[in-house]
DNA sequence: CCATTAAGTAACTTTTATTGTTACATTAAA
DNA sequence: TTTAATGTAACAATAAAAGTTACTTAATGG
């Protein structure tokens, strides 16, 4: 099953943005990640959408964060890239009144929920600078 | 991002499966879930290797439960479908030696490690005859 | 004030895994 | 021996993310 990557690489980019010294450009970051400053801007505009991060153009522009990264959780950038279901488990809904398929559906949709707040629940549990701090150590 | 309707679709179909009389073709299946019989067998071959159900070629011929719904659980089904990640979030590995790399999948892997076993462990508590048990009701 | 450097963005292409389809072989029952 | 079923290989369609191109906008520095 295809993969959502986007999480795991934009936190990436963002502990490295705390470190650095100035505004990192879409095309270093780019560069860091493989790939391509398109997708790197598309990214990163949902995160400056929720204020956690700031773009400037032109000379010497670039990314920065706009906010402490101890002010910023796992959640927050998760939701940040859209709420779209974290399992790859789908559930059909295509006869909507077979009630054998309400019983099966019903069933994992509980399980898949609890699961899902579960891990809401740690990822809002988890600021970046701790993440920080963790690679910091070695 | 894509999902993975093989388990509700497989379950929903072991439930009606205990409920008929005689042994469901493929094409009959594959009706039901709108989809193409060859699909069906695809998925049903896999419960097939690990003894959840039967099949039988020629007249009169089809698919049927080897093992009561009581004893199959839905981890059972899950795994038998392959165990790929339940997550659509995946962990980037490009530069193995980049330590802030390791920080964030490192977190990232143990909240949905944590979840994920939640959910092993739900699926691993409800029986198929549970689902059947509960459609019966309305 | 103009050249350069950067983001913003729309439109399109590529990629890749699932799903769907076709075609044919095999098997069993009537 | 015909018919109805599964078994399976090979191929096509689908869809969403990721990648790319091309162009616009904006800000800085000389």
């Amino acid at each position: 099953m295809r993969k959502d990557s986007r999480l795991s690489r934009v936190l990436h980019i963002l502990v490295h943005l705390d470190a650095a010294e100035q505004a990192a450009t879409s095309e270093q970051m780019a560069q860091m990640l493989q790939t391509n400053p398109v997708v790197v801007r598309r990214t990163m505009a949902l995160l400056r959408e929720r204020g956690y991060v700031q773009s400037s153009k032109g000379h010497k522009g670039g990314w920065s964060l706009a906010k402490p990264l101890a002010q910023i959780t796992l959640l927050d950038i998760h939701q940040a890239l859209g709420d779209s279901s974290v399992f790859t488990i789908g559930l059909t809904d295509e006869h909507t009144n077979c009630p054998i398929e309400h019983a099966v559906n019903a069933a994992l949709k509980d399980v898949m929920d609890e699961a899902e707040n579960l891990m809401i629940k740690r990822f809002g549990e988890i600021t970046l600078d701790v993440l920080s701090q963790q690679f910091s150590k070695h």
